[in-house]
DNA sequence: CTGAAAGCGCTAACAA
DNA sequence: TTGTTAGCGCTTTCAG
């Protein structure tokens, strides 16, 4: 920004006034078309380009949105943004983006410093710290100013506004059933980050799925944990103890690292142990055998998400006018299942 | 940002001058205790915060960097992203990310975008695209104007700018000598992309090793292919038609691909076949089996570089003083490499 | 210690 | 058709 040229320089080295200027560079009826022609040549000659702080600061727009990612290594996340970010850009918004690395304080204090004029409004997904911790004033300040904020995949009830959503009970269930379907029946699941409200409610599915389908739930296979070092440590040992033919995981990784426990094992998939995961990524698609997985429609979230915010901010939608929509998800077959034996 | 209270209606309801108001927030030797205190309450019971937008424009800087990326679904950019993240965020500034998916006219649209007064300066990584057409007149420009860009990861020698990248062929020349040394003898290497010249260097560096341990290159065990389904019946094919003990894959996914092939074909890994991959990412950690990688340190090259755009912001730097930083890379054994029998 | 005024780059109402 | 002026929210001389 440094030798760029102003409204200011064009009219003095013209000759003419300010407004002159502008107007003609806006094309307006008012200025005669000799005058633009003048002065839109100096213009691109010199490579003119509006301060686009300038124009933010008259108009109390910025045409950018704020997006908060917890973490963006997961592939879910990634994704989500490239359809968030697609949709922003078919309607001239930019996107300014913020990796909160799953923190309250980092989340807090990104999004004060971009609700003061720098963003119009937000699509935020919430860490797990702030689930945890249950602390969601500064979703409800913001939301105040009447700062629109479309939280997607991960949401409280507590916080008020537009939302997008798996339907998390729902996928759960019906790739617990899935693996029921193909046979199995001592069915594990394997969960992470417990404060996760999503993954209470992929158990609760799972649970659901069992208790429709006359399974006795076995609390050995339900297996909860963060650590990826225990996490091999506590498969091994389920599988050691506990009869075993079935797997359903809550997250891409874990699917991974319980595909790894079983082909050191030298546990056949699917004959042997069947698996399913959660979020159709790069880790399912490509692991050795590719996983059965539930496909999350990760880009379609991001994509719903930026239009409804964009919607909101164009008054399309009025500010009160909040709405959860709920993407569905599709069970995607690959080799880490046997084939269903009965069609349902 | 619609009830946010302004600093001239503190200064109103107050009964003082708008520049009083202003030192007072700024903690000014010239307000008079008292006075301070005063402004200040009420500024935090209305929960004023400055105008980003007013700032900027004032002092001619933003404190927000823009960063270019070609593909969040590469680990690799997601990793570097976090590590420029978390300099950015060390140091005061904000940064504004922006995906081009590898297409030349998002970056120039996007680099015009933001060099009007958004953002102090760019990180980027050039799109396989624009290195193809080998069109870079938009970093010219932005150069032009004294906006400083770091380029990371892939650069080209016509664009004059700081650049951190990786020291691709003395990789690669690296790990095929690994393979070598662990006794394979047929070696068939697997890149994509024919227009990135990074992975040309890499194709170097394996030439490099084979021709410096006298083994003549043979043409058969080298694929380049771009396309996932053809990549897996190149191999495929090239399995069928030659003797091969071992492969270095060029990037991740096609590492995953050719091990999802060597399982699919029972053939062990690596008993009888050796991989290593490029870019230590989820798939070479989570694989079956874990693939020994190139670790590249992305979140270094992040931090690097995003170090190196504010010093130069902050005057640390004369704009004219540029400079290659070089990262190096980490041979990571994991389980699809035989372990050495020759120390080197 | 406090305030008036100019200005960052631009737009828009109003005059000329 | 063109120019003057005020103002977006803030900082910063310079007077008072």
């Amino acid at each position: 920004m440094n030798k760029r040229i102003t409204i200011k320089q064009i009219a003095k080295a013209l000759g003419v006034s300010i407004s002159t200027v502008s107007k003609a560079l806006n094309d307006s009826y008012e200025i005669s078309d000799e005058t633009k022609a003048k002065i839109q040549e100096y213009a691109k000659l010199h490579k003119y380009k509006p301060n686009t702080l300038a124009l933010s600061l008259q108009n109390k727009k910025t045409k950018t949105i704020g997006i908060l990612i917890p973490n963006i290594l997961n592939y879910y996340f990634a994704r989500a943004l490239r359809g968030i970010e697609k949709v922003a850009t078919e309607k001239g918004y930019s996107i300014i983006t913020c990796i909160t690395n799953e923190s309250y304080e980092k989340e807090v204090e990104t999004m004060e410093m971009l609700s003061n004029g720098t963003i119009d409004g937000f699509v935020a997904c919430v860490s797990v710290e702030t689930l945890k911790l249950k602390k969601f004033d500064h979703f409800h300040d913001i939301l105040e100013e009447e700062t629109p904020i479309v939280l997607y995949d991960r949401a409280h009830k507590d916080i008020k506004c537009d939302k997008v959503v798996t339907d998390n009970i729902k996928s759960a269930y019906k790739a617990t059933r899935f693996l029921m379907k193909s046979g199995c029946k001592d069915i594990a699941i394997i969960s992470t980050s417990e404060g996760l409200n999503i993954n209470k409610f992929r158990i609760k599915g799972y649970l659901k799925a069992l208790t429709k389908y006359g399974v006795t739930p076995n609390e050995n296979l339900i297996i909860k944990q963060d650590n990826e070092i225990n996490l091999i440590e506590r498969i091994n040992n389920m599988l050691d103890n506990n009869k075993v033919d079935g797997i359903f995981s809550v997250d891409e990784v874990s699917g991974a690292i319980a595909t790894q426990v079983l082909n050191k094992r030298n546990v056949k998939i699917p004959e042997e142990v069947s698996i399913i995961g959660f979020t159709n990524g790069l880790l399912s698609r490509y692991g050795s055998p590719p996983l059965t997985s539930v496909n999350r429609f990760a880009h379609t979230t991001g994509e719903v998400a930026a239009t409804r915010l964009i919607d909101k901010l164009e008054g399309k939608i009025k500010f009160d006018d909040i709405k959860t929509e709920i993407i569905k998800t599709k069970l995607v077959e690959r080799e880490s299942t046997k084939k269903l034996f009965i069609k349902f």
